[in-house]
DNA sequence: CTTGACCTAGGTGTTACCTGTAGGTTTTAC
DNA sequence: GTAAAACCTACAGGTAACACCTAGGTCAAG
């Protein structure tokens, strides 16, 4: 099949599967008619591994390692459990995160009902987004795990 | 102040000082001395504002227009209410798919516990991804069915 | 006067794609 | 029976939001 073929069966874009190809995530042979990428069962097979892994949080460099292990005969599992059984407290860190953030935007939501626009005076951009600093920034939240 | 020290002050890399003033979200003016760059307590201000705006989820486009927007005298705060607005679902559904990867996660780990490693065997990359395929995709999504 | 900490500019690298261009192929229309 | 429309392809380059690197200029201390 080509590449939109491929791309409908996995529900991705055809420049998902074309952007797969070309960092080698997935091989295709070449229709020699027409040059035209050609992909069989195992490489949709591979696509929707990579799918599945990439919705779980991994990176296609980490798919990428997995499938070279993979390959080599040897099992991922092991690497990718480890890798799981970090990526779940990020994910739980993130998750606080995002909760954090949508408490404050349904505060500012809400307290901005009973607040007048502010004009740019000099001294305040928007009003709407500082008040919150001096009420909202998080005190023992630290927020240095931004930086990844 | 020189770029280092507004950077400590607002607690973000020298780095990412100087990537805002580059594209225009901080201004600075030059000591005439060195050609280092000068910033003022008002870059300070503007630059926690960028922070405050961006942990919100607001990219630096948009908070390129929010700065336009109060420089040319008009009140930002109506544009950031609505876009906020439209935030606000925006990560309530990114909480609830990190929140499903999340139980994905620990519900794998957990059935991991007894699985074997799979050595990958042509028909299987990794059962350890695999395997939720057929548990966690929705259960009526046959991925046949194209006309073609 | 050298060391080390800081600054400059511009450039490439990163991640996971998306958009744009130029052209080949297949289908529909007359 | 051919010509335009519709759909496909490949490859180059762009995007966000920085981080990092090169190669050098500057400044206070020892």
């Amino acid at each position: 099949m080509h590449v939109s073929e491929l791309a409908k069966k996995a529900k991705v874009t055809a420049e998902t599967v074309r952007h797969y190809t070309r960092i080698g995530l997935l091989t295709a042979d070449r229709d020699p008619h027409n040059g035209y990428q050609v992909y069989n069962k195992w490489a949709l097979q591979r696509l929707q591994f990579i799918r599945q892994a990439s919705e779980l949080g991994f990176s296609l460099k980490q798919i990428e390692d997995i499938f070279a292990q993979s390959d080599s005969g040897d099992s991922p599992c092991p690497m990718v459990r480890d890798w799981l059984r970090q990526k779940v407290p990020e994910t739980q860190a993130k998750i606080a995160q995002l909760q954090a953030h949508l408490v404050k935007m349904e505060a500012a939501l809400a307290a901005w009902e009973k607040m007048p626009d502010s004009t740019p005076d000099g001294y305040s951009i928007c009003c709407l987004i500082e008040e919150w600093q001096d009420k909202a920034t998080t005190p023992e939240t630290a927020k240095k795990g931004d930086a990844q």
